[in-house]
DNA sequence: TTAAGCTCC
DNA sequence: AATCTGGAGCTTAAT
């Protein structure tokens, strides 16, 4: 029978672990173990698949290291390590240590050329394969058949994928021994290997399933002219002439060395002999790996066995005690009061509290409001700034208690907040998923424990967010705001249900028509509504031709920028538009309105305070953040969002609150001069990029500098201007080169948020939000292209965020210090605009204090400009001056 | 559940 | 050789 040997290249898999897993994953200690953790999980992950007869590992993380001496160097200013990762190396080491695998490391060599040299030694064992174990690509050309095989991550920590020979062909399309060369050609610049420039995977991989190596490649077409290869055109091989010391310094750096004299035996790595069960355990609860001791003891039955001290260190109390009694309850009420700090929780009808840890109580809220003192007792506390109140998902919480006429001050801590803001991407922060992501296990069955868990959990995420320095974000701008958005969604909007009505009946009408029309020009009946129905009746039925967009499953696109390049080649396109505009409007808007009214006459929208990235909020059920705007049918739609008696709808909304942030942030000057002397900043920018004055500015100039302006900061590119402005590639690059010239402030900070989200892999916002974007150490173009966009994006849009939070709260906080809450009330936030209900006589008030507020929220080199409107709807609205 | 489409900032 | 401008929610058809 085979044996097997796994190889493991701990450096490579030391950094992809870092990566790829938050930097939020700390020991109870508050050491960062998250390199360790991923590093461990692929070990366990890898020994339990491949069952292996012997592991080695090797490092060469110690110090600066070189391959080749003359490149010394070149290779020795190659990225520094991360901040918070070496640290944990001596940790791997450790863990490798109780696992009795031992490490080799040799001063002055990569950990890569350690392998290759072992290698070299085991492939002429008879019955051993060796299993490469890393987390990148560069050891791929060791592959040799199934003898030395190659397992290495996909994605995350856990999604492992194993290349052998035919493996490598078929994503290569080369053998093994051939990367080297591909890689001389290509390049890599995650090794800081040059390569040829232009020549890219595609070319590369031509090449050298053409020629078989560089040798060959450099000897065919360095022949003379005569015989001029027609598979390599004449401006390729000048290019690849022009750099054939590149190329062939490239394949060197590349080429990983076999002969490094390594003491290696074999007998030495059978670890199942040298392994330290004890250790492990220990190891593993001192980090904090619950999971993974459950994990290990699966390898091997005899390794681990479960142990009671295994739980983590949050001792679980008993169970809950039930107030019912009257004295019982005021004795609770009495002991909260003396509390500097209690945690809370509400479910079903009943509150729970927990003190510390250990020990719940819940009253339910029937024996509670019999008794008006011990109401008034519990408005006390709850009303009571001083007293800190920690809980889960407090705009529930809030939203419980205004019902009750109780508004709950004195918020220190969420936890599902504090979750959000350590890793804004998870989808579920319930408390259950938060206590499982902090400590790596199921957290108490009894849900009616959850405010001891919320405790549990709060020193440990208060830190960690302390360490990110984001801890001002929950305290000043998360909190607070949880408390306006429950007020918010209390309010909701009235609905005007008659005009819904008549739309309905009016949308319904014009609808039918449609569909009978656009039956008779394409000769059949067909669901309209089915894109792909669609696409076969215009494109094969009616044979209609144009250069269109295709959908990922081949289908040609009915989306509706494509089909306006159609309008007027058919009758038909127009018709389908206007259909697709009223079915929308009806189904997604005009029919589930009605159901969602409530007894008031109004729709109430919820709030996720923990639904996006960047910080931004999203409204949902329904949502009230998309409502049509542009067409002249949405503006119809818009009027159904009324005021009550008696008060008007007033609306704020920040100008080009975007650029002006970006302004700042970048400290680009041209525009934030543009913006200080209060120009339009569209025009101005058409005036720098086509060179004129901004009086000669065509409005087909401004609107493509529009395109430019919001395109340019989402990352868009020669081919996305191309497509959104119309003009040609040429044009099309032109005009990028000449805006980011021009706007060169802008330019850098773009490259500056690149630069640090692949070095750091995340970044923030100017208040402290932090979005992680891992993806950038994915090694994958695609992924990688992507989250460099994104952190150009997200420090402007969720600074936007950021500031609209900081507005609503300020304004709230002044309608409650002047208890004007029948007065003012704010109903939405739209990103960049705010919606109240204001009491008619008091618009023009209320309208310069809020502006006042909204321009002031916080000091920026451009000012911030807000313009209000108010009127009867949320359509027709006149400017407040 | 996903893909395709549409709405908004 | 091909690349697809950031952030959301909701509906329908099709699986």
């Amino acid at each position: 029978m085979t044996k097997k040997l796994i190889l493991i290249d701990g450096h490579a898999l030391v950094h992809r672990a870092f990566h790829a897993l938050p930097q939020t994953l700390a020991s109870p200690t508050g050491l960062l173990t998250n390199a360790v953790y991923g590093f461990t999980a692929v070990l366990i992950k890898a020994i339990k698949d491949i069952k292996p007869d012997y592991i080695v590992a090797t490092f060469d993380l110690a110090g600066p290291t070189f391959r080749h001496e003359e490149f010394a160097d070149y290779k020795a200013h190659r990225e520094k390590a991360p901040e918070g990762l070496h640290e944990q190396v001596p940790l791997v080491k450790e863990v490798l240590a109780a696992f009795g695998i031992p490490v080799f490391e040799k001063p002055g060599f990569e950990a890569d050329d350690v392998i290759g040299s072992i290698c070299e030694k085991t492939k002429k064992v008879k019955g051993l394969q060796t299993i490469i174990a890393t987390g990148d690509m560069d050891t791929l050309q060791l592959v040799e058949g199934d003898k030395v095989v190659v397992l290495t991550l996909r994605k995350g920590v856990t999604d492992t994928v194993l290349y052998n020979e035919d493996e490598v062909r078929k994503r290569y399309g080369i053998e093994p021994e051939q990367l080297v060369d591909y890689k001389g050609l290509k390049g890599d610049p995650s090794d800081n290997i040059p390569g040829v420039p232009g020549v890219g995977e595609k070319t590369a991989s031509v090449l050298i399933k053409k020629f078989g190596n560089l040798n060959n490649l450099y000897k065919e077409i360095e022949k003379p002219a005569n015989n001029k290869n027609k598979d390599v055109s004449e401006k390729l091989v000048q290019k690849l002439i022009e750099n054939k010391d590149m190329a062939f310094f490239s394949k060197k750096l590349a080429t990983i060395i076999k002969n490094v004299n390594i003491d290696f035996k074999l007998e030495n790595a059978e670890w199942r002999k040298t392994m330290k069960k004890d250790e492990i355990s220990h190891l593993f609860q001192s980090m904090g790996f619950y999971s993974l001791l459950k994990r290990v003891s699966e390898v091997d039955g005899s390794v681990v066995q479960e142990q009671t001290s295994f739980l983590p260190p949050p001792k679980t109390g008993s169970g809950t005690n039930e107030l019912k009694t009257d004295k019982e309850i005021a004795d609770l009420l009495f002991k909260l009061k003396n509390q500097k700090e209690f945690a809370l929780d509400v479910s079903g009808n009943s509150i729970y509290f927990a003190v510390d840890p250990k020990e719940c109580v819940s009253v339910s809220f029937e024996c509670l409001s019999k008794n008006t003192s011990l109401r008034l007792n519990l408005k006390d506390v709850l009303e009571n700034p001083k007293i800190s109140k920690v809980g889960h998902d407090f705009k529930m919480i809030s939203k419980y208690f205004l019902g009750k006429g109780i508004h709950v001050e004195g918020i220190s801590f969420d936890s599902k907040i504090a979750a959000y803001l350590l890793n804004s991407d998870l989808r579920d922060y319930s408390l259950h998923n938060v206590y499982f992501i902090e400590f790596k296990q199921n957290m108490d069955i009894n849900p009616k424990r959850s405010p001891c868990v919320v405790l549990e959990l709060k020193n440990k995420l208060v830190a960690k967010l302390k360490h990110i320095d984001s801890l001002w974000v929950l305290e000043k701008i998360e909190l607070p705001l949880s408390i306006v958005l429950a007020e918010m969604e209390l309010s909701g909007i009235k609905i005007d249900s008659s005009a819904i009505a008549r739309l309905e009946k009016t949308t319904t009408k014009e609808l039918t028509k449609l569909e009978k029309n656009i039956y008779e020009l394409a000769g059949k009946e067909f669901n309209v509504n089915s894109p792909q129905q669609m696409s076969a009746i215009l494109f094969e039925h009616l044979k209609i031709t144009g250069k269109l967009k295709k959908t990922s499953k081949g289908a040609i696109s009915t989306a509706a920028p494509e089909l306006e390049k159609l309008s007027g080649v058919h009758p038909i396109i127009d018709l389908i538009l206007k259909y697709r505009e009223l079915q929308k409007l009806k189904t997604t808007y005009i029919d589930p309105f009605p159901n969602l009214v409530n007894k008031h006459g109004r729709i109430c929208t919820t709030f996720n305070q923990t639904g996006t990235t960047t910080g931004r909020l999203s409204s949902e059920e329904p949502n009230l953040q998309n409502i049509p705007i542009r067409t002249d049918i949405g503006q119809e739609f818009r009027k159904v969002f009324i005021a009550s008696p008696g008060y008007k709808l007033v609306s704020f909304d920040y100008s080009q609150l975007e650029l002006r942030i970006a302004a700042h942030i970048s400290k680009d000057k041209k525009m934030s001069e543009a913006f200080k002397r209060g120009e339009d900043i569209h025009t101005r920018t058409a005036a720098e990029i086509f060179g004129v004055q901004a009086s000669e500015v065509t409005t087909g100039m401004r609107r493509q500098a529009k395109v430019l302006n919001f395109g340019i900061l989402y990352g868009m590119g020669i081919i996305g201007f191309q497509r959104a402005s119309g003009v040609d590639r040429a044009k099309a690059k032109e005009f990028i080169d000449r805006y980011l010239h021009e706007f060169s402030g802008i330019a850098r900070y773009m490259q500056e948020m690149r630069d640090k989200v692949r070095r750091d892999g995340y970044v923030t916002t100017i208040f402290g939000r932090r979005r992680q974007l891992p993806e950038v150490f994915s090694g994958i173009p695609q992924l990688v292209n992507q989250a460099e966009r994104m952190a150009i994006n997200m420090p402007i849009q969720g600074t936007e965020a950021d500031l609209l939070k900081l507005s609503m709260i300020e304004i709230h906080e002044l309608i409650h210090k002047e208890k004007t809450e029948k007065n003012v009330k704010l109903l939405l936030q739209v990103h960049d605009e705010l919606l109240f209900e204001v009491k008619e006589d008091l618009i023009r008030d209320w309208a310069s204090r809020i502006r006042n507020i909204m321009e002031n929220i916080h000091k920026f080199d451009v000012p911030l400009i807000v313009d209000a409107k108010y009127g009867i709807n949320w359509a027709e609205m006149e400017e407040i001056t």
